[in-house]
Order: C-alpha cells, then structure tokens, then sequence
DNA sequence: TTTGATATGTTGTTTATCCAACACATTAAG
DNA sequence: CTTAATGTGTTGGATAAACAACATATCAAA
C-alpha cells in the first residue's frame, strides 16, 4: 500500500482552517461565520480555502467527524467490537461533544449537525457489526446500525435534557444488556 | 511610501515559528531546542526555518525583540517622550518579561538574553531622546541611551532578586526624580 | 426598482514552501 | 582511533498557496 503520502502544507493548512473555525465557534454561531471570517482568522487565502473544502458546510461536517474521531481514537474504537465498554465509550464521547461544541454555537443547525454525528455514528457501527458477525452485504446489519446511531444519539439528547444529575455512565448502562442480547447478537 | 506588502504566507510562517519556540521554550531550556524540534511544532520544512532567520540564536533575538515591543506597543512607547510614567511602563515590561520568560527557561543563556534585552532598550530610548533634544548625531545622547537601558535592565534583576514583596512601581518610583533631573535633562 | 455593499465561488499566473540530496560538525559507543 | 547517529546549513527542481480579477448572489437602504 504505497500512498503517497499528502503535502505537509496540505495538513497544516487543513489544520489551521479547522482550528480557526472551532476558535470561531466559540464566539459566533455557526450561520454568523463567514470564509473570510475563517480565512482572516487562520491567516490563509480565501481561494485557499475552496481548494480544500467545497463550502462551509462541507467544512462543518469535517470538523465533526475529525474531532469525532480524535475522541473515539486511542479508546476501544480500534479493538472492533461491539460491547459494554465500547459502547459506554462512544456514548461518553457523542455526550460530551454535544455539551462542548453543539449545545452553545450552533442554535438552528441542530438538525445538520444530528444528521452528521448520526452518520458517523452508522458507519463506525457498521464497520464494528461487520467485524463481528462477517457477513458481507447483509442488508440487516446496516439498518442495526441506523438503528444504533440514532439510538445512541437519541439517548446523549435526553441525557443532556435531563442531566447535570448523572453522568453518561450511569445514563446509558441500564440499557446496555438489552441491546447487547436483543438487537446485536439476537 | 509604496512599501510593497510581504507575502501573508511570510507572515503567517514567521508567527508559526515563533509561536512553537516560545511554547517549546515552556517545556525545555533553550540549550535543548533543536531546530528540527521547532519545525516539527510548527508544522513547516527545516528548510523554511532558514529561509526566514539565519541560525536559532537569529530567532530567538527576533522573539526577544518582538515580545517586548509587543509589551510596549499600545502605551506610551508611541509617545516619544520620556516621563515618569514611560519609564515606569517600560521598567514593568522588562520585569515582567523576566518573570515570565527568561526566569524559568533558558538558564545558561542570561548573558545573551540581557544584552538582547538592552539592545532593544537602547534603541528605544535613543529614539526617545532624539525625540525629546533633536540635536541629531549627538555622541552623548547615545552615551545616555546606553546608561538608561544598563540601569533599567539592571534594577529589574535586582527586583527580581528582592521580590516578590514589592511591585515594579514601587522599586522604581524613587529613582526616578534622579533620573529625570540627573542625566536626561541635566 | 435601483444602488451599494458584502459574500460566494472560479481561474491563470506568480511565489513561498517542500523535498531530496548533499557536505560538514558534533557526540557517544565500541 | 573507527563507526553510527544526530544536528546544522545549503541547493535546484516540484508543488501548494497567494493574488488579482471576474461573474454571480444576497440583502438592506434610497
């Protein structure tokens, strides 16, 4: 697997244009930002930006998924398995992005932003069914794992409603065995 | 005055560099930074570093200056006359630069650092001088500039070695009245 | 409606940055 | 004394990013 590793100026400048717009995030909500706004910020051309993302949404649903990522990296998330802690950790990580990012800045891009984790949430599920029971092209498998995100997403909402009360532990534990028995391995 | 602009990318690159020797210099003494550790950080080629400053010494010179004309930048330094209260400032810029910076991580390296720190004084207080006189090429407005910034630099290190019972005002402000009427107008 | 101001995208040319390779110095280990 | 490893500093050719210019869209004020 040669791939051709990419420009160390294309990281950096990624980098730059994500860790501005987080920055940015945390004044302004989201339909107040501008590419320039972000550009400025991040000391890069404007044309600069359109050469790595499509728009400003495409650069929303990157930022997502990459700090996504990052929460799940270094956890279970490489041990592709669906179980207890695993899905304890994904459910800490959704919950806690939700109270840091989604819940002060984006007031009217709920929806865009759900869809977004919810999708993320499908495949990294998928990928884990897939290790799991092995059976290529299955059609149930994808719709356990629509039904997971949207679970596990509908859950940290209520969480975030009901608490500061209780953490994301306790929230989600009760309801672990029956997803374990009912849905993934019935 | 058409001074054709510096390409953003020069400014942005510099800002990199600098921003990740000072962070690294938070974590480890001077003597310890390579350069290659300082490109990493900014995420830039080691070739770049040299197409921007001759050597690490070149930079950290470059950081020095530009850390205290930051400091001074805003208060009275655009005023160009020297008073009680623009030696206060500038003396409490020096401290307080000292506290932050070279207290903790370049030991060893003091020797380098005060007569980079003098340096930038002495230029600054000749300009105010020249302000203040306007007798230009005057060998002992010179001569003043350099006392000045050999006594400013110096009652810093003695109020760091005293403190931290007292403020910078406090230390200098008794000193002044000799200052003024002693060697800048007598 | 018209006007001015501001934001979004796109495109060819210029330029700063990257890379690989090189020579040289320093330091530690065998 | 080698030898290996690591840091410094330089160079010519490849490429991402900057720039300027343009067309288009939006939106508030006249």
């Amino acid at each position: 697997m040669s791939q051709s590793k990419t420009d160390p100026r294309v990281l950096r400048t990624r980098k730059l244009i994500m860790d501005s717009f987080i920055q940015l995030s945390e004044k302004k909500e989201f339909k107040d930002i501008t590419v320039k706004d972000i550009t400025t910020e991040a000391m890069i051309n404007r044309a600069t930006f359109y050469y790595h993302f499509e728009d400003i949404y495409d650069l929303l649903e990157k930022v997502l998924s990459e700090v996504l990522l990052i929460n799940l990296k270094g956890d279970q998330f490489e041990n592709n398995e669906i179980n207890e802690e695993g899905i304890i950790t994904i459910f800490k990580a959704i919950a806690n992005f939700q109270a840091s990012l989604s819940n002060r800045c984006h007031r009217g891009y709920e929806d865009t932003i759900a869809r977004i984790i919810r999708d993320q949430l499908e495949v990294i599920f998928y990928k884990m069914l897939l290790k799991q029971h092995n059976t290529e092209g299955d059609e149930s498998l994808k719709v356990t794992a629509v039904m997971l995100s949207w679970g596990i997403y509908g859950a940290s909402v209520e969480w975030r409603r009901n608490s500061n009360s209780i953490t994301p532990q306790e929230y989600i534990k009760p309801a672990i065995p029956y997803l374990m028995s009912g849905i993934v391995l019935g």
